[in-house]
DNA sequence: GGGTTTTCTGGACGACTGTCAAGAGTCTGG
DNA sequence: CCAGACTCTTGACAGTCGTCCAGAAAACCC
């Protein structure tokens, strides 16, 4: 028999794929029910642990909480990087940054309300405001670097600011996600449309 | 000694009243904790009354906050109707906007963070979602009006639909809402000329 | 295999929650 | 002025929460 995937570690190393897995198990609690209502009993009866070993990975609930929107921005930071690097035309970039978009929202939707919710949280709660600054900026450089590319692409120069961009596409990704969870189709193809309305807008003439 | 200011009401408009001042003490702290830490009991000790008399007016925490959530929109949603009314020129309209944009932004930061918050609760409560819903097209329609006198008081088309036009005006404004708490006056500039940068791009050639 | 350390369990604690009901207080119409 | 309706307070109830801890279980090392 092979040992279990873990066998051979360092402790420290052990730690942190458990924290790790503790994190994975909460993100999918926190995704379904939310910030607030995902209590750590929730989130260890939805693992394969007790809700004692909380506290042994973790010194609070804020701190697993944290740890997790980290360990999510690491999924989702290098999302779009395909569609920048494969690209060759700046109208099949904006075919490609449409579809991720559409996709992202229809296959990862309960990862971006929580995520949303933990934006929103962070304007109470003063623990969490590091940590969601940081993936803020983070997904805004993952924006720009499309904007930037699509700008090149078509030979012109970018009319919007980093954050202004960002601001402006995030505004319709949550418009979308928010009317996707009783919406249908319909939804994800007014997202393309508005998206290929737009983008040409944040060129310079 | 004149009478009380609610002396000769009916029954009925009594009730209303009522529900209306609680409503205002529940906006207040809603505003400071933000939905999940409000309690029923924290919003009874910042008003007048004791805990026990929500259950009166109210049928549940839910029926308060959603009542709640009405209650607030009746305030905002003519808020930039003077902008619109007043404008005689499109650069004017666009000053007055942007800057009745910071005005709101920086006295009403508490109420603007709860409707971020409620919004996205309502991904997670199904109770939320019709009343969240119902508001966001309402401010579409106030963002629209905006957009569509501006369009023509400089004699264009909008080049962008009403939803697409309160999605990215809203993220914008949801960005300096995030940055603005830790933030200081440098934000609402910025705000400033993203507006002023953003407008005439929605407006067609 | 035995002793030590690491990991995990399950129960207990106090604080807090939404909800409810019994009764006190207040107002009102006759 | 008083009986009845309306309004409000207070305390209690059953849950749930985050946290902690004593000890069981497992893993490790010599």
């Amino acid at each position: 028999m092979s040992p279990t995937r873990e066998a051979r570690r360092t402790p420290a190393e052990k730690h942190d794929a458990r924290r790790n897995q503790l994190a994975e198990s909460a993100l999918q609690t926190l995704g379904e029910l939310g910030y607030a209502r995902a209590s750590l009993r929730e989130i260890a009866t939805n693992s394969e642990f007790s809700h004692g070993v909380v506290h042994y990975y973790f010194q609070d609930k804020l701190e697993l909480i944290v740890y997790c929107v980290r360990y999510y921005k690491a999924q989702c930071v290098t999302r779009y990087d395909s569609v920048v690097a494969d690209a060759t035309t700046a109208d099949g970039l904006l075919d490609a940054f449409a579809a991720k978009l559409v996709e992202t929202l229809s296959t990862e939707a309960p990862m971006h309300r929580l995520w949303y919710d933990l934006r929103a949280q962070s304007m109470f709660e003063p623990g969490l405001r590091d940590a969601v600054t940081h993936i803020d900026s983070t997904l805004q450089q993952m924006i720009w670097r499309v904007v930037d590319r699509y700008a090149r692409l078509a030979g012109r120069e970018p009319a919007l600011a980093p954050a202004a961009a960002y601001g402006v596409l995030d505004g319709l990704f949550q418009q979308a996600l928010l009317a996707h969870q009783d919406g249908g189709q319909e939804v994800l193809d007014d997202l393309v449309a508005q998206v290929h309305g737009l983008m040409p807008m944040m060129l310079k003439p």
